[in-house]
DNA sequence: CTTTTCTTTTGATCCAGATCAAGACCTGGA
DNA sequence: TCCAGGTCTTGATCTGGATCAAAAGAAAAG
């Protein structure tokens, strides 16, 4: 299934190591064995065109995807056709996570650019966990995190003011990006306009609006996609949102979805 | 830790087994051998009075607790001391899953009437679940019905209005209820009008109001904190959520907080 | 039983943000 | 290079539901 074709051990062995995303995605403090074992189940497949489908709503679950480059977007559709943006993912997130449950996807994954993923056939990973603790402790940290993160967006959305939803995005995204290396204060927005307006529940005029504003107040400086975080400390302040627990010990890498 | 006091072995093995919530809380299948080794872990205590805290936002995590009678609210407090309801937790429930990864407890959980719970150590949890796949692989499965359950909460807050978030939160409930066994369409609010405003984003007036419009519509009858659903029907038309997928082999049993 | 306090209901007003409308700007295809 | 079909911006209007205000029940306390 993984591995069709004859390649050296050193090779198999580096593949995840090699990724410079592997600490986030998966496990840190696995040894080169642990490591291996890992690598042998993932599957490499090629990348996602923009528009395409990683997985479908209601597609029956098989695995979980690992993003290596790129970026998706999950939605749900609702019984009225109305679509339902859930989140943005980025590399070294892991999507999928909500299928476990149902063994059924409760969203569909599009690429909103060219996007190469690792699939992760659930089931070898669920085996393999048992033989490797950090492994199992590691997923449930993750989706631990998950949840806490998806508490937080409820919270953005009963609450508060469109404002502090956008700030509170904006901060998010750069500290995701941040995190996985890239720079904090200067991105481009994958989502359009209208994804992201969705996904906070509030209208694309708005989001328009709020990102003139915020031009005007020179907290950011837009450029079609492109966003430049001009003044953090200032957009924190409007953000205000659940602050970002520091996590006790290890990881807290993981943070799913904006 | 566990257990202090001598007992029968026979005694140690039925804790779990007499509770007819096991099967909610904790896997199916368990052969009695590892029930009772899951048993061994729990521990017991005195039941949580109304208004007590089982746990506060900020405490370290230690431990999950399967809610065995009564019920709880979670809450965040928002950085200028607002507070935000997560959700209501009601017997068969596990509540705790979002400290998981950071090891600290994102949300405060608060007794709305006299509850009593078993405590779980997670760290034994964690040990144990490597040793009964059945039990791992549950886990995973709870947690991530708590995902799903989390994003459907969100796409109601992002997308619908008030009279669909109500009756969607009345349906909600009336499925746990039923699914743990209680009249369906006869329950009790544990939580104030308050509350279920705060949890559902809108204004405890438009609550009140909207339970009247309810009544004189015919769907559901109202007398204080006590609901009959008259016409559940008409009020899932309402709600058209995110259709509860059916969630395609085994457990499907799992359903989190409202 | 009476008083105090908390919760809920009901009514009147107001406003944040949606919706509607139209124009400007990209982007890609022929 | 130009055209067609998005995507985005900007302005004007409208409205769902919040907020404000006050009364009416419950429930708890004295």
């Amino acid at each position: 299934m993984s591995r069709e074709r004859v390649i050296s051990l050193s090779e198999v062995r580096t593949q995840c190591q090699k990724c410079s995303l592997y600490q986030l995605c998966m496990p840190m403090g696995l040894g080169d064995g642990d490591l291996n074992k890992l690598d042998k189940i993932i599957k490499r497949r090629r990348p996602v065109e923009k528009g395409e489908f990683l997985f479908r709503l209601d597609q029956d679950f098989s695995s979980l995807y690992a993003i290596r480059s790129g970026s998706l977007k999950t939605y749900t559709s609702q019984s009225d056709g109305q679509e339902q943006v859930i989140g943005m993912h980025l590399p070294g997130e892991l999507i999928g996570l909500d299928a476990i449950g149902s063994q059924r996807h409760a969203c569909s994954a599009v690429a909103l650019e060219t996007t190469s993923v690792c699939e992760i056939p659930f089931d070898h990973l669920e085996t393999l966990s048992r033989e490797i603790p950090g492994l199992q402790q590691h997923l449930f940290r993750l989706m631990s995190a998950e949840i806490q993160h998806d508490q937080c967006h409820m919270t953005v959305l009963a609450r508060m003011p469109v404002e502090n939803r956008l700030a509170s995005f904006l901060i998010g995204l750069s500290e995701r990006y941040k995190l996985r290396g890239y720079a904090a204060n200067e991105f481009n927005l994958s989502m359009s306009r209208g994804d992201i307006a969705n996904m906070l529940g509030m209208a694309m005029e708005t989001i328009s609006r709020l990102l003139g504003s915020f031009q005007d107040q020179g907290l950011i400086q837009v450029e079609r996609k492109h966003i430049r975080i001009l003044d953090p400390a200032g957009l924190q302040a409007i953000a205000s949102n659940c602050r970002e627990l520091p996590g006790k010990p290890a990881d807290s890498s993981s943070s799913h979805s904006a």
